[in-house]
DNA sequence: ATCAATTGCGTTATGCTATAACGTGTGCGA
DNA sequence: TCGCACACGTTATAGCATAACGCAATTGAT
């Protein structure tokens, strides 16, 4: 998917989220977009649903928040599974990518007949950082 | 981990996921076990943390719910990975562990320096029978 | 040109998910 | 018997997400 143009609150929320050391939770960005208009968590809602779409923002269910595609030249729905860790410590998120697991686990599903539409692989612990 | 002799309400809540077809939000087993005396989410969620810990239930970040263990005899935290199938037609799940997906994601995790201690895996789509 | 369909936007209201904070009772070991 | 840990009950509240309405701008086919 190309993506296309962004609307105005679309960019507003992107830049929220890029900004952003880690990830962030609709209710935050709606509140640090109040000064821009912002009235309603619908407003944040609606322009995440185009930016994940997009696939320039990711959704981390497992902290019900939101961060931006770590590869922004790339199409991230594209390159397969993504994987992030998560620092319970200081937020911070790593993305990554690999195809043996991808593989392994698309391998798995296939031999189930099922067909896989989204995934979610989220790690939580703490970073090199934070576990010291 | 030995799982202990469980209490009034964590059996209760157990029997309740036990005997549904799928994954229960807390929600739904509270309203289930109205007749049993549960009135608030609190009684819900304290048992359902226990059963968490014990390993005989998994929560499903991706869609706020709660599933008993597909294996019964032994002990989930000590398998390592657990990832899940969940159909978005009929809501069955399918649990399975893979040592390979595991090695894989400790292997980079490890490169990173991060401490895992959570993980979630989670594919959404359609199982064999609702893919037709 | 015009009409219909689509898309984005704003607002109000509501529903679902989860936890805080308080108090009670019970069992058990020091 | 005192203190502690634990399960439990209740009320209230916090946090996350969407339904349903209406309006405005855009597009594109007739």
């Amino acid at each position: 998917m190309t993506t296309p143009m962004l609307t105005k609150n679309q960019s507003l929320v992107f830049d929220v989220l890029t900004k952003a050391e880690g990830p962030l939770s609709a209710y935050t960005i709606l509140d640090k977009l109040r000064d821009h208009g912002f009235r309603a968590p619908l407003q944040v809602y609606r322009a995440l649903d185009k930016l994940l779409e997009y696939g320039v923002v990711h959704r981390l269910e497992s902290i019900n928040s939101f961060v931006v595609c770590a590869h922004p030249n790339e199409d991230c729905h594209s390159h397969g599974l993504v994987a992030f860790a998560i620092c319970e410590s200081c937020g911070q998120v790593i993305e990554f990518h690999d195809h043996e697991v991808d593989h392994r686990l698309m391998d798995w599903l296939k031999s189930q007949k099922f067909k896989a539409e989204k995934s979610t692989i989220e790690i939580r612990g703490h970073c090199a950082g934070c576990a010291a």
